[in-house]
DNA sequence: CGCTGTCTTGAAGCGTTTCAACACAAGTGG
DNA sequence: CCACTTGTGTTGAAACGCTTCAAGACAGCG
């Protein structure tokens, strides 16, 4: 089902790992070093890139496609940790020790997943410490979202979330968004329901907040008052 | 209020960076390297160390003492992020972009922090790669953390989120445990109020997980039943 | 086109919050 | 050392927000 090529035999590889944002302020020579040790692997929409359980000291770095990281509790309540759009990584825990995956990985759609071994790594941060900063960048900004999401999960309502999310969505210029997952998935990550997003972003709605366009599509008549909420 | 000191002015200091997880495995002489560019600080219990909205680019490591950091939300209610033991660090944001405090950190008890700037820590880092993948490991532990608790948060009961904080608190041996915080703050720690982290354990009392024994204090009679809630 | 899954809307039920009152512990000053 | 003060912890009753279940509308895809 799914396809996996050794990275000195497939070129594509080159352009997938020059394209990841923690490599690609490297000099031509040391990219070559690095795809060395560098697997790929492609899935269709829908398959499984890992499960809850599996064992795992891989870095996944998602080259294109987009994935879907997601929790499932005792009581088979889902709940999405984050999505992976190209470039981002997963898997960083696994460096330091043999460690068993906690969450799902999926892909939403086609996607392209380049693998580094923890070891390889491992040499490859002492070797170029640079890529080792730009790890902890991406890993703090990471953190602080994670701690954020915790916090708003903690103290604010369903509607102040959906309030925030949709304020984070919009881009400059435009005050129309396109919401980057289902509304399902959008109230998995929210902490709440469908039903509940749903009759939440109606209200906002009828408050004059928003205006809902099409399945995904929103727009923002009034950003000032949602973060007010 | 605070006492600041200079690190090689103060012989104290050599104790705080050698007490640190991330720089212990070094050798002596670049422990005093690393030394020339720490700086230090005393708080007495209760001081806060920095506010929300603070610009900084500095990271604290605790030396000795307790630090809680928290966050307010607009409406004023408090969640506690986390609490930093001896060893332990925040404000790795700040080493790659001048940002600002999200957060409030407080001292718990008297406190000495030690600072590093972050453009001196920047320059560790490169020289000495070994203690970038410390702070990595370190990094990604607490990730791994706060998206558990945001799982939890998002897909858990309050009963189920206390049961898993006492099941966690559970040293080797012992059944004893002793809470690390107020219930206050254990309240706003698991994103609810004292009053039903009281109720809540009153209940997993009756139903015989556990023994309240004092303040802090609690007895874990089914530490297997607590994990199936 | 008809299937399947996503989205919406309604009504009932439940867990949690809120407010208020009281018990209790720790810390302070007389 | 006790009384006073302050903050934490407990318990009750009412109110609220969210979830749940069920049924129907809608969109995407074979």
């Amino acid at each position: 089902m799914t396809k996996i090529s050794c990275a000195h035999h497939d070129d594509g590889n080159k352009a997938c790992v020059s394209l990841v944002p923690i490599f690609n302020h490297l000099v031509e020579e040391k990219l070559d070093e690095i795809m060395q040790t560098v697997q790929s692997v492609t899935y269709k929409k829908g398959e499984v890139i890992y499960h809850a359980g599996d064992q795992s000291n891989t870095l996944y770095i998602v080259n294109h496609g987009r994935v879907k990281i997601y929790h499932l509790s005792e009581s088979g309540k889902e709940q999405l940790v984050r999505i992976l759009n190209p470039g981002d990584f997963t898997g960083e825990l696994a460096l330091f020790q043999q460690s068993i995956h906690e969450n799902f990985a999926e892909a939403l759609i086609d996607t392209k997943i380049c693998l580094i071994q923890g070891e390889d790594l491992q040499d490859i941060l002492l070797k170029y410490p640079t890529i080792a900063l730009q790890i902890m960048k991406e890993l703090t900004g990471r953190l602080e979202k994670s701690e954020q999401q915790t916090t708003r999960l903690a103290t604010e309502s369903v509607e102040t979330r959906i309030a925030l999310f949709l304020a984070e969505c919009v881009e400059d210029d435009t005050r129309k968004i396109e919401l980057p997952m289902s509304k399902k998935d959008l109230a998995s990550y929210l902490g709440t329901t469908p039903e509940t997003v749903s009759r939440r972003l109606a209200d906002l709605e009828d408050q004059g907040y928003i205006l809902q366009t099409g399945q995904r599509h929103i727009e923002i008549i009034d950003l000032d008052g949602l973060l007010l909420l």
